[in-house]
DNA sequence: CTGATCAGTCAGCAG
DNA sequence: CTGCTGACTGATCAG
């Protein structure tokens, strides 16, 4: 892909008022130089300004400049309808990447939630362990000693 | 938004051979009718088939038909470019739904896990009240009543 | 009429 | 040469 030399040289300022729009890098068959309008002085114009330049033309040139008018208005209706073509596929491509990121945010957040369940599940267990076998010891008749104190249960899970 | 009405209806299979191409409702300006080659046929034609057709032409004619099937290609090339820009945006939409549905995904597993650990948590935070509980009386010298026997701790979580 | 969009055309680049 | 794409154009639609 390269870049392209022509980005609508379009300046002509010395077109002529009737002539063809001149295209970049197009034929441009001018036509009668009567009044040198630029295009766009021309496509700039507001339609009272137009009407008040058309005033002393005939009906065949001004037939003409207004078709050059409307063809300028349509080279940048096109300009537009491309670039927002362009726009509307980097948002497109904006809103994917936001997406993406959001998907690698919550599977982060995923594997850390589910390690510490993990986690929490073997601390669980372990003081669950420990617990049952207390509660045994402790809703069992202690075994008595001669000293006369109950058995002491010395296993216990690390609880980190 | 209208599906708009003309579709192309550049079927004219009676088309001058040399004939610029026929655009569709444009002018369409003729010339000699020398061979009748359809549009169809032009464009589908091999270099091979085309040269042999070029054969007893004058020099002019034969640059006419060629620039013919150029712009015939041509007219094909910016459909499947157009085709190839549409599908692009599909395709990237499609992805953009697919990573939106991943997300909910993650998102609906995300709180399931929180659950469970929350849920966890708090069996955990009773199991163990209930541990401290039991280990303060198993570990401690036991209360001796007049019975002889230690104090048993009724008090116990409720472990779902 | 204005603005937008489609299909066709050409220029110019890439392979 | 073939194929593709940006820009321009006329046709045509909606508002």
């Amino acid at each position: 892909m390269s870049k392209k030399i022509f980005l609508s040289q379009c300046k002509s300022d010395a077109a002529a008022a009737l002539a063809a729009c001149s295209p970049p890098s197009r034929p441009s068959r001018t036509s009668t130089p009567t009044a040198p309008i630029s295009d766009n002085e021309l496509v700039a114009m507001t339609v009272k300004e137009l009407n008040k330049l058309l005033k002393g033309l005939n009906k065949d040139e001004i037939i003409k400049l207004k078709q050059r008018r409307r063809t300028l208005k349509n080279r940048g209706y096109a300009a537009n309808c491309r670039e927002k073509r362009m726009s509307q596929k980097e948002i497109l491509e904006g809103e994917k990447d936001g997406l993406r990121a959001e998907v690698e945010r919550l599977q982060r957040e995923n594997d850390v939630v589910k390690l510490e369940l993990n986690s929490l599940k073997n601390k669980y267990d372990a003081l669950q362990r420990f617990a049952e076998v207390n509660r045994i010891r402790v809703l069992s008749p202690p075994i008595m000693y001669s000293t006369g104190f109950p058995h002491i249960v010395k296993a216990e899970p690390s609880l980190g």
